[in-house]
DNA sequence: CGCACAATTGACAGGTGTCAAACATAGTGG
DNA sequence: CCACTATGTTTGACACCTGTCAATTGTGCG
């Protein structure tokens, strides 16, 4: 019974209301007119999501792009022994998905849900439209994309072959900065990731990931508990990130 | 004298005609009329570039793009010990630099060409009112950010701590894909960059790389001269690259 | 011809993955 | 409400890969 409650508290969270303040509120949107929001509201639809929901997999068609309400998804692939490499945290405002307007035929990973939570979801078509008609939101999508890039550019640099130390803090402050507020990254992060998927986005295994929080925590640089971290020494952790 | 000469010649290949041309060519530019590439050429600049040269370095503000029309370039970042990590190589029809639009305050990196050549130059504003005013330029940057945003990505799990021989093979079968064909990948790269430059891309040490290589070519998935690779097996190294 | 630089090869130590086992916790069902 | 179980976390031991350092060889360029 109560998890039945719970999921119809999911399904009222993706009303009329909380999906046009939601799009409103994506960076995505961020710009066009009201008349431009309720054209595209009305052309997308709500979809709930509960943990280990897979939403697509890698490979099937790009036709749908999904923008988080609310709740938490990670994008991951398999490597040959099957092993997760998880490359990205969703969060509300993000989005995810693909459509052959952005070069995508299919799907260059799979997205599988954290938490519970809703997605909007929009049709490829949709999407073209929109880029086509409305030059804010095609600057939008060039200025995400583009930062997008650079993220994972800055990632490669800090995953190419460094100490443990220096994967996990560039992952730590990656997340900070995504789930913080648009001016302040996170000080304490709320996050749905196992070790073993901060060990999955940082290129190392959770026995490493365990023992590198300890010697931190021993240090006083984090603290840790359930399903949180804080980050109480943000400047020693960029000065690891760093390589130093 | 022969340098005189030769630099003359670059000089000469950047003529408005070979401007012209090369606008056309580079995907940027795809599916814009001759009017606009007209616009585009009167408002942009030619700029030679010999070995080592520094066409801009992190930091500084990002306010033009460039377009390789001849040449190579690579684009690096420096770590904290001073040693350089390699992001990408940039090839005629590449495009490299940075604009607001795009996100970019600054640059992320250094850009420095390998070889003599020639880049088109492309002011900040410029980019933007084209942008604006050409719906199917706008496509075409995203669709490239996007794609560029995938192989960053893809590379992103090669090089998270897996073994070298994974990493440079990627590395190869990336820079094959990059120096062939628009349909088919390069079989031999004839590349400007040194084991040092491959070691920074891949992310491990010119020791590394040596090794490796002699190990592939007593295997015969490779041969090697002077100033070039060639990939004998390319299904082997994609094996390789999956950690197979 | 000799110099500077790139590439090669070897020896060695250190970091990290792997495997294994003990432990904690939350969600489950009785 | 409590035991039970599955899952995530912690800790330890060990081997192996790879970076580092060093010396040698090879190559292009002046």
């Amino acid at each position: 019974m109560a998890t039945l409650v719970s999921t119809a508290d999911q399904a009222a969270m993706c009303g009329v209301d909380v999906r046009l303040a939601m799009l409103a509120r994506s960076p995505l949107f961020a710009g066009l007119d009201d008349a431009a929001l309720e054209r595209v509201n009305d052309r997308c639809h709500a979809m709930a999501t509960a943990p280990g929901d897979v939403v697509y997999r890698k490979g099937e068609p790009a036709e749908r792009l999904y923008v988080v309400a609310t709740g938490q998804l990670k994008l991951l692939e398999h490597d040959a022994s099957g092993g997760e490499v998880v490359h990205d945290l969703c969060v509300p405002g993000s989005f995810l998905g693909g459509a052959p307007t952005l070069g995508d035929v299919a799907h260059a990973h799979d997205a599988r849900a954290l938490t519970h939570g809703c997605l909007l979801v929009l049709a490829a078509e949709v999407f073209e439209g929109i880029v086509r008609s409305e030059p804010t939101f095609a600057l939008n999508a060039l200025t995400l994309t583009s930062q997008r890039l650079r993220d994972a550019e800055r990632t490669v640099q800090a995953l190419s072959r460094r100490p443990v130390e220096t994967q996990l803090a560039t992952t730590l402050l990656r997340l900070a900065v995504r789930l913080g507020s648009t001016d302040a990254p996170a000080r304490r992060l709320e996050l749905a990731l196992s070790q073993a998927d901060l060990a999955a986005m940082s290129g190392t295994t959770p026995e490493s990931v365990s023992r590198t929080f300890a010697a931190w925590q021993r240090r006083g640089l984090v603290a840790r508990g359930r399903g949180w971290i804080e980050l109480k020494d943000r400047a020693a952790l960029a000065d690891l990130a760093e390589g130093r």
